[in-house]
DNA sequence: ATGACCGTGGCACACGGA
């Protein structure tokens, strides 16, 4: 069984005792970051690498974005940018080669900020992860996708007047976008093991929101057809939301059987 | 009925987040 992870930490500096626990606890084969919030040389490998895990992150100066793989497997890194965008200086992917799969681990854009020019660089960049996930499909390439998407799929994936319907993480066009990578035969790895209507969510916002489970599913994995044949659990771990000084995401978890 | 926070850079508060 192999099992991979993901987790938006909202500051990988803030959050490395969280990430330990989460490590310890929970032994992913590899664990995805996202919001690192650093520059490259500024991620606390050598303290995270106490438990084990080997790494690589892909920061950037100005403290947002920033991704990461931690693994305790060999790996070999394959990209640390998502083709398409000669000008996409912002550090949002990284896809590695591991146990014989390509996993990519993303922190899709928001949407929110600026402007109609903010919204157009989201689409864009869905579509780039498109042609990605086409590309490595059509070699027969067995691929996870796991990150936060910053999309809600369905009218279920946030509570009832979270967010108005204009927001980019729930507006038609991005709807339709996910929907475009799930035509490409690519399995939302936690609806096929808790079909809707099961309300499950992988984001709070800070305040009362996680008390109140007022929350978002905006964090997923999607899988290639014989890597969907392999899912054996799809979880999404709440604890860490519950400790304090927390990320205001939770991990996602999948296992595939061997 | 409504609002409620947090992290970064940098040292006041703007910006992004979702």
């Amino acid at each position: 069984m192999i099992r991979l992870a993901s987790f938006n930490v909202n500051s990988v500096r803030k959050r490395a005792p969280h990430i330990l626990r989460f490590l310890a606890r929970q032994q992913p084969d590899l664990l995805f970051l996202q919001e690192l919030k650093c520059r490259t040389e500024e991620f606390p490998g050598v303290e995270l690498a106490a438990s084990g895990y080997q790494f690589r992150a892909v920061g950037q100066p100005g403290g947002r974005n920033g991704v990461a793989v931690l693994a305790r497997i060999p790996f070999e890194v394959v990209s640390e940018a998502l083709p398409g965008d000669d000008a996409d200086s912002q550090a949002r992917f990284i896809e590695v080669k591991a146990a014989g799969i390509h996993a990519a681990g993303i922190y899709l854009p928001n949407g929110n900020s600026g402007g109609d020019e903010g919204y157009l660089y989201k689409l864009t960049w869905m579509e780039r992860l498109r042609r990605l996930a086409q590309a490595r499909l059509d070699a027969f390439t067995p691929l996870a996708i796991l990150g936060d998407f910053n999309v809600c799929p369905a009218a279920q994936d946030l509570a009832p007047g979270t967010l108005p319907p204009t927001d980019a993480l729930v507006r038609p066009e991005t709807r339709a976008a996910w929907r475009a990578l799930e035509h490409l035969g690519l399995t939302d790895a936690l609806r096929a093991l808790h079909p809707l209507p099961e309300r499950i969510y992988t984001y709070w916002d800070y305040g009362s929101a996680f008390e109140r489970n007022a929350g978002l599913r905006i964090d997923h994995a999607l899988l290639s057809a014989e890597l969907a044949e392999r899912l054996e659990a799809c979880t999404v771990d709440v604890d860490p939301r519950a400790e304090e000084q927390p990320s205001d995401h939770t991990p996602v978890l999948i296992d595939l059987a061997d």
